[in-house]
DNA sequence: CCCCGAATAT
DNA sequence: AATATTCGGG
């Protein structure tokens, strides 16, 4: 029923204001709520106020108090929250060593710039739950439709450098969930391609005009766009059916 | 055959 | 209304 504008919230924190006040600039320009902190104190306290309310954790990894990685794992095991690193150093030993389930930990080099977070909206929506609109086909009622989690797979990119790899792929991952004893709120966004309809969501149709921007009014054809969003699932035919609207 | 934009269908 | 699918042409 309810399915609407989405706005991922993020959360940011650095002890370095600058930093700080760089990617907020850059992830506020693209309608994201941000929140920043400047101290793991000051991050915790967030959290914990907005609990259920973000959507992303992005964290420098050397911040006092605390070992980047126990602040990480502490985001990620009470908020259920996905979290992206920041640091100068990436690719350093514990950076990649040290995570069992680190696949949804992006580590960003700094600085940042635009085109580094440009993919992390991915990264706050596979973790959402998804809302699968399931819509039936043939007119027999017996149906069981148990599980509709439509999951799209998550494309990392290098970071901080432009890489240009084809690919063209569709895969879908059906994963249940998991969660038995926990209070689960807040849903909205969600891009399903399987059997439904596609969503458009804003974040989607941001990437759609940065993508037409970039290629400029002339260039702007389907495969191009599509090339330039760079997301998994979608379709050539998703991408030139909206570009008519 | 690939891909576009327009038209049409759901 | 929003997306998908089909159509005609380059």
């Amino acid at each position: 029923m309810a399915n609407e504008k989405v706005t991922l919230t993020v959360l940011v924190v650095d002890e370095d204001d600058s930093s700080l006040t760089i990617v907020s600039n850059i992830l506020s320009s693209w309608d994201y709520k941000v929140l920043t902190a400047n101290s793991v104190d000051n991050a915790l306290k967030t959290l914990r106020e907005y609990e259920g309310f973000l959507d992303l954790v992005i964290t420098e990894v050397h911040m006092s108090g605390i070992k980047g990685y126990e602040f990480q794992q502490c985001i990620k095991d009470e908020f259920k929250l996905p979290v992206i690193m920041m640091s100068t150093d990436a690719g350093k030993k514990e950076v990649t060593s040290n995570s069992e389930e680190n696949k949804e930990a992006l580590h960003l080099l700094k600085p940042i710039c635009a085109d580094d977070l440009k993919d992390v909206w991915k990264y706050a929506m596979a973790a959402k739950e998804k809302k699968p609109v399931i819509q039936n086909e043939s007119s027999s009622e017996e149906e069981s439709s148990a599980e509709k989690i439509i999951n799209q797979d998550i494309d990392s990119s290098a970071p901080s450098t432009v890489t240009h790899e084809k690919k063209r792929k569709r895969k879908y991952n059906r994963r249940r969930s998991i969660e038995m004893n926990n209070e689960n709120h807040s849903e909205d966004s969600y891009r399903v391609q399987k059997k439904p309809k596609m969503v458009w969501t804003t974040q989607l149709h941001n990437l759609f005009m940065t993508a037409i921007k970039k290629l400029g009014y002339d260039k702007a054809v389907p495969k191009s766009i599509l090339e330039v969003m760079n997301v998994p699932s979608l379709t050539r035919e998703n991408v030139a059916s909206h570009l008519q609207v």
